[in-house]
DNA sequence: CTATGACAATAACCTATGTTAAAGATATAA
DNA sequence: TTATATCTTTAACATAGGTTATTGTCATAG
């Protein structure tokens, strides 16, 4: 179990925000007993559907979206290993977004029953999981500063180190690189722009040397200069010890 | 009590959601008994800073906002009449953006730890409280899909609709109007446009006798055009009656 | 191989929105 | 009533980013 566990992702972060008695951490795992693979660009939750389910992540990418009627579409997150996916819609059957799968994925179904379940159960588990709805929401108004407030350059070079600094988290980058599934399209609906125009302004990160690839992978050159030029300050993704009060949850 | 619940905001709104016992009617009163006068302009919250408060605003708008390094600003979310302010900061001590007073405003200030009680004795107010800030995810969500992928006049037409549906579920409009106290740099640096632009924006809405005002009051004049123009769809606010799963939690 | 489809790159041109600057309007304070 | 501050309106000009269209590249299927 110790080694499953070690190598879990949700186990692993949310040992970032809390001492998890061995307990926990077998509730965590055995939350994650129904796995599954799902193909790219499957949708795993359906705008204003009913009835959706409750993933968690263990491997691949995944993103939410919206669609207006005339097709434009506008992309809000992006989720990778260890996130939940439609975490809200286990209390209240159904979504005001879509999620559709950016890779090939392999998820674990979770019933939204048994997440009830946790909070009654497990009200540090429970701590955890609100940590992990705040942290979207912190992820989603950083994600309205990106694009209300910042160039087509600077939104882009912050959200590249957004994705770095998350991915780092669940051990899926190394020396400043990760791999890099999203076509230029799907960035350029993400940050709100068009693909020529996102054509153009990765051109320029990769003229000016902040970044380069090499294959699928994305390498960021220049990580504190283009933290500069990009005005990224990781706060908001912050793992930090839950206070202790939530023991008295 | 009776009549007292009648007119309290949350309680209301909490009504529209589930069928309320007299208990916890009562719980969700005895919460706000700690009100205070708020002066516009005055910062509830500071972005970054520790041990911020949770308010319930009784009366007066504020609004959640970001601020980068070169004074560029971004406004994530309006407030109003029975909104939570700071409700993560509950759990989390931190808040990830500073929220101020718009208006002059009045609020009751929520002991941190007490909603951590009410979520151990009153699960169905807690599931309420979840409900809520699933409500302001998709606020958020519908944020970025305005701002990134709308046109100026539709942002603004989108958002004058928003404030419209939500300020008539506390009984703040009649008849397609409400008390307005956005001014255009406001409104600007929510719609990620400038000053200049906001201002052409409302003169064309005006023009095309989409709104209109009356001293602070603004006018939609012709609600269901504007809401085809601005592509305005309210499901993402409507409030439902929770599953009734619910009650187990 | 060659055909197909998905994705990336680029060019030429266009427009929605930004910039700078100044002048009105309105309210409140002294 | 004048002063001060805040907010709105407008004009002239600039540009970031959008539009349309074409070509290039690469992988996979037949």
């Amino acid at each position: 179990m110790g080694n499953l566990a070690k190598h879990n992702s949700i186990v692993k972060k949310f040992s970032l925000l809390l001492d998890l008695s061995k307990k926990e951490k077998n509730m965590l795992l055995s939350l994650q007993d129904n796995c599954q693979s799902i193909p790219a660009k499957t949708d795993l939750v359906l705008e204003g559907k009913e009835f959706v389910n409750t993933y968690i992540i263990q491997d691949g990418w995944a993103y939410n979206y919206k669609l207006l009627e005339d097709g434009r579409q506008q992309n809000l997150n992006f989720s990778i290993r260890g996130d939940f996916i439609g975490l809200y819609a286990t209390v209240f059957n159904k979504s005001e977004n879509s999620v559709r799968a950016l890779t090939d994925l392999t998820v674990c179904k979770v019933e939204p029953d048994r997440i009830i379940e946790l909070f009654g159960k497990a009200p540090r588990l429970a701590a955890a999981i609100c940590w992990t709805a705040a942290r979207d929401g912190a992820i989603l108004g950083e994600h309205i500063t990106r694009i209300g407030r910042r160039t087509a350059y600077e939104r882009t070079g912050h959200i590249i180190l957004e994705l770095l600094r998350r991915l780092e988290a669940v051990d899926l980058a190394e020396s400043d690189s990760y791999e890099f599934p999203l076509t230029q399209e799907i960035l350029a609906d993400t940050l709100g722009l068009t693909t020529v125009h996102m054509n153009r302004t990765l051109r320029t990160l990769k003229n000016d040397g902040m970044i380069s690839f090499d294959g699928k992978r994305i390498i960021v050159n220049n990580r504190s200069k283009l933290r500069e030029v990009a005005g990224f300050n990781p706060t908001y993704l912050q793992h930090k010890k839950l206070p202790g009060k939530i023991k008295s949850l």
